[in-house]
DNA sequence: TAAATTTGCTAACGAACGTTAGGTTGTTTA
DNA sequence: TAAACAACCTAACGTTCGTTAGCAAATTTA
């Protein structure tokens, strides 16, 4: 299943690997251009700065990932179902892209004003939805932990590193990952 | 208590600050001069490279983490026991100097060869201590998890965002941010 | 007090950087 | 078939980069 990228797609791929690899400021745009096999003065006929890519792949995922936990939520289920669903859908754009993930993990802070701003607020955001369902899980006597701020940082920093290892042909597949993770961290919450 | 830094220190003290907060690679000599107020010229009295910053830093780090936990093993005791320990050591070192982690975790990549492979190497042997004491558990019936590096690879992606938002004011201490952790990372392996 | 060391300066180097201007070629659209 | 567009080129711009050379002043050591 060939999919046919536009060029625009294909700079902003190429662009992602580099970013996850070196940086986004290590990496200059004759990299990117010797990688695509042109000039660097060629990419600007496709877009409008360095910078550009970075907001682009930086926004677009943090609407996949806010598009996963929507699509993934159950309503009047317990707390440890609706985090166990988060946790899924998390692991599941994590490993969708590892690369893009990557850059959006660790280069927005390369992002200038009010980019930076904005994504910080949007990250925010989302780290609230897992604070909520872990409050309620605090609440309803489901999980034993001091604070939910903690709990959903220590959460959210275990899944994160998956990008640094996760390889499609591995002996987990995506899935079998996002359920063991699940399980080891929903009992690290339950017990005291 | 203050601690007479020599120059050279310093410099280095204010680099990993930088390094941490932009990056290695977004990081100028000329902004390191200038948060030192003195000229760029000026720094490589003292330095050989901006490389060799790095280096020192990642290294000394290294060394810290080995120390920390070769202290802490306790022989003849259970794998949670050594865990726990284990744990406690290298949290206690993340806490301690939050700046000089950032960038002992994030920036080694910027190392060039032979400094690169080596530090790889260190890192690997570091959390080999880990996978042994794991190893030890699931053997034992300790711990029922299906893969000891799948479970090292999420304790220690667990205990590496620390440094991103650890306070010394803030409301936890290293001691018990170091026991919470512990508490939750070992109750997740116990289950199944 | 003489010598050595520490700490800093100004000036400048060559290289790399992101980006723009202006042009050419081949393909698609009207 | 003419016009529009997509994709790329060469050449060059102004800036910033890490670093070196050579020198000056102050402080420490012998």
């Amino acid at each position: 299943m060939e999919v046919i990228l536009s060029r625009k797609e294909q700079i902003e791929q190429t662009a992602t690997a580099l970013f996850k690899n070196r940086g986004f400021s290590a990496t200059s745009m004759r990299d990117l251009a010797n990688q695509l096999g042109i000039e660097a003065a060629s990419i600007y006929s496709h877009i409008k700065s360095k910078e550009e890519i970075l907001q682009r792949v930086c926004f677009r995922m943090a609407n996949e990932f806010f598009e996963a936990i929507d699509q993934a939520d159950v309503r009047n289920a317990s707390a440890s179902e609706r985090l166990q669903a988060a946790i899924t859908a998390h692991v599941k754009v994590l490993t969708k892209n590892t690369e893009a993930s990557a850059v959006f993990l660790h280069e927005w802070r390369h992002l200038s004003e009010p980019h930076h701003a904005e994504f910080l607020a949007l990250r925010n955001r989302y780290e609230e939805h897992f604070r909520e369902i872990t409050r309620e899980g605090i609440k309803a006597g489901e999980f034993k932990v001091p604070d939910e701020k903690f709990a959903v940082l220590t959460i959210l920093s275990a899944l994160n590193w998956i990008h640094t290892w996760y390889k499609p042909e591995g002996k987990m597949n995506a899935e079998e990952i996002a359920t063991n993770l699940a399980t080891m961290l929903l009992n690290g919450l339950k017990q005291t």
